[in-house]
DNA sequence: GCCGTTTTCGGCCCGACTGTTTTCAGTCG
């Protein structure tokens, strides 16, 4: 039997698949139910494989009897029979085809069966020679647009995504500078960043304006941008010198709360908001809700107004994905989500004695003058590429000048600890004596990503097993738009940590972000302790826990998931090593 | 193909834009 495939792999198929059926001429809806599929299974905190050898895929929204027996197929033969016979039929240069403007699905289809035409080079060809006019449905304004897409290089590079992080520096820039112009009145931003997910596309803008075309207009004049352009429909597009684009909005206050609301999206959430309401006569787009029973459209200055009208409470943005958020009733079921001035410690973060650029005094008075009451010095370990020094002698005399260090400083306590290795037999890289003379220990893998799903869960669970193994840092090792996270069994991992009461981290490099929402969500409710750390290298990036937070955040997570949101004195007994 | 305290069948968001149309289907966000 073929090794279980990776969700990755399940919804990669899947939304093969929607191509290919949306080709075939399949309806719109079914093609949409593989593309949700294909979302349901990517963000699936446990393996899908093996819930469908339980029995209980179907349990995951938008998986039912057809697209599990699909999966067992795979699972069984290594192949799904309706992808094979679907391919022989439509060559894959097609769904690239569908990546020019204009042309979709059923354009490229006819195309094809009208011209033969089958990939990128032959439609360049046959739009340099004039062939596609011939078609019915296309003309020359559709050749001139297709050279002008390929001249622009739009067929090779599908357009890359920007880290939170880096879009919000510009973002929260821009909306700044724009606040300060005497035309504006209220400007926010919109959009996913608004959502604080991982990674954006573009930025969006909402604003009132006392003078639109005003407003319109500064947005050229701000340093950060590059280029602007068009201001029709009270919308202006922007490119910023690092290659975000971005559009200001302008609309009018009485309306204000639809189009944050509409922008903000998520595209998911909105769909299923308005399926809900349809049944009852509400039609809800940018522009206002219509109530069928009166003919009217309600225009809303706030969100807070669209979510009543519609009977719900309003939902902080992190939560519009539709997972769940839709069935809150009142205020009451919204949960009070985790805030950075939440957190008390930090207990992830390097010096100079590994790879960090300040001394442990300087990180300890930044961490002090951001209000955090302890943290934790964590250098590598001795097997570690950056921390090679950090050997068993050493660590020693570091504990000697923490204890010191601590006994001197007024306001935050420092304590010792260390991010060992974990190898890949599961053990630290410490031996037990010493590591018992630490107040804390993170472990985290460095190496050997590739080893596969089951030996790479058996070594992170025997890390997690082990007694004087604290919490778990970074534990997929994904690098947000750089690196997949290696192959892992989430389910087990949580299960362990839930048994053993060993933390889990989310990881607040903002290209970390590690855990993710989901599988943070999942850890929570699995009841593992969370703990949010900087992994800062730097004092100037220990303020880096906001993009934890707002993981944190995305993952429903209230300050009580989150462990060090409590004083010293209450987490201190929550340490394995503590308890015993 | 999924889904259900209004349904196990008949639903499954909303609006703008475009090019090629003679009334609109396909595409896009």
């Amino acid at each position: 039997m073929p090794p279980d495939p990776p969700n990755a792999i399940i919804a990669a198929l899947f939304d093969e698949l929607a191509d290919l059926y949306e080709l075939d001429g399949a309806v719109v809806h079914r093609v949409l139910a593989y593309r949700n599929a294909a979302k349901s299974v990517r963000e699936a905190p446990q393996s899908v494989a093996a819930l469908t050898r339980e029995g209980k895929v179907t349990s995951l929204p938008g998986i039912g009897r057809t697209l599990e027996e699909k999966i067992q197929a795979l699972m069984d033969t290594g192949t799904i029979p309706a992808a094979e016979k679907l391919r022989a039929k439509f060559p894959v240069g097609l769904v690239d085809m569908t990546r020019l403007p204009g042309l979709g699905p059923k354009r490229a289809r006819k195309l094809f069966d009208e011209l033969g035409i089958d990939s990128l080079e032959s439609l360049q060809a046959a739009a340099e020679g004039h062939q596609l006019r011939g078609v019915k449905g296309f003309g020359p304004k559709f050749e001139e647009t297709v050279l002008a897409a390929f001249a622009a290089g739009v067929a090779d590079k599908p357009a890359p995504r920007v880290v939170l992080s880096r879009a919000l520096e510009v973002g929260d820039a821009i909306v700044a500078a724009l606040r300060a112009h005497h035309a504006s009145d209220r400007v926010e931003l919109a959009g996913s960043a608004r959502r604080m997910v991982d990674s954006v596309k573009d930025l969006d803008i909402v604003a009132t304006a006392s003078d639109p075309p005003a407003l319109l207009a500064a947005l050229g004049e701000i340093g950060l941008v590059e280029e602007a352009s068009g201001t029709e429909n009270n919308t202006a597009r922007a490119r910023t010198h690092t290659g975000i684009t971005l559009d200001l909005r302008v609309v009018a206050p009485d309306q204000f709360g639809n189009v944050m609301q509409h922008l903000t999206g998520s595209k998911n959430h909105n769909m299923a908001l308005r399926e809900m309401v349809v049944r009852r006569g509400l039609h809800v787009s940018e522009y206002g809700v219509l109530d069928d029973a009166t003919g009217e459209t309600h225009r809303c200055a706030t969100e807070e107004e669209v979510y009543a009208l519609l009977g719900l409470p309003w939902i902080p943005p992190e939560l519009r994905e539709d997972r769940g958020e839709l069935r809150f009733k009142s205020a009451d079921d919204v949960p009070v989500l985790i805030e950075q001035a939440d957190l008390r410690g930090d207990l992830h973060m390097h010096t100079v004695l590994s790879d960090g650029r300040n001394t442990t005094e300087e990180m300890a008075l930044a961490a002090r003058d951001l209000g955090l009451s302890y943290i934790a010095i964590t250098d590598h370990s001795a097997s570690h590429g950056f921390g090679n020094h950090v050997d068993p002698d050493e660590l020693r005399r570091q504990i000697e000048r923490i204890r010191e260090l601590d006994a001197r400083l007024e306001g935050i306590t420092v304590l010792i600890g260390t991010e060992t290795n974990i190898g890949t037999d599961g053990r630290p890289d410490y031996d037990d004596d010493l590591l018992a003379e630490l107040d804390w220990v993170i472990g985290s893998v460095h190496t050997s990503f590739g080893i596969g799903t089951d030996a790479m869960t058996d070594r992170i669970v025997a890390a997690i097993e082990h007694p004087l193994v604290d919490a778990i840092g970074h534990p997929t090792g994904r690098k947000i738009e750089r690196r997949a996270p290696y192959a892992v069994d989430m389910d087990r991992i949580i299960e362990a940590a839930a048994r053993t009461g060993t933390m889990i981290e989310i990881n607040s490099a903002p290209d970390r972000r590690d855990l993710n929402d989901v599988n943070a969500r999942a850890a929570a409710r699995a009841g593992v302790r969370i703990i949010i750390n900087s992994d800062a290298h730097g004092a100037n990036t220990l303020p880096n826990t906001r993009w934890g937070v707002a993981t944190a955040r995305r993952a429903w997570l209230t300050a009580a998931d989150v462990a060090n949101t409590l004083p010293w004195e209450e987490f201190a007994p929550l340490r394995k090593r503590a308890r015993g």
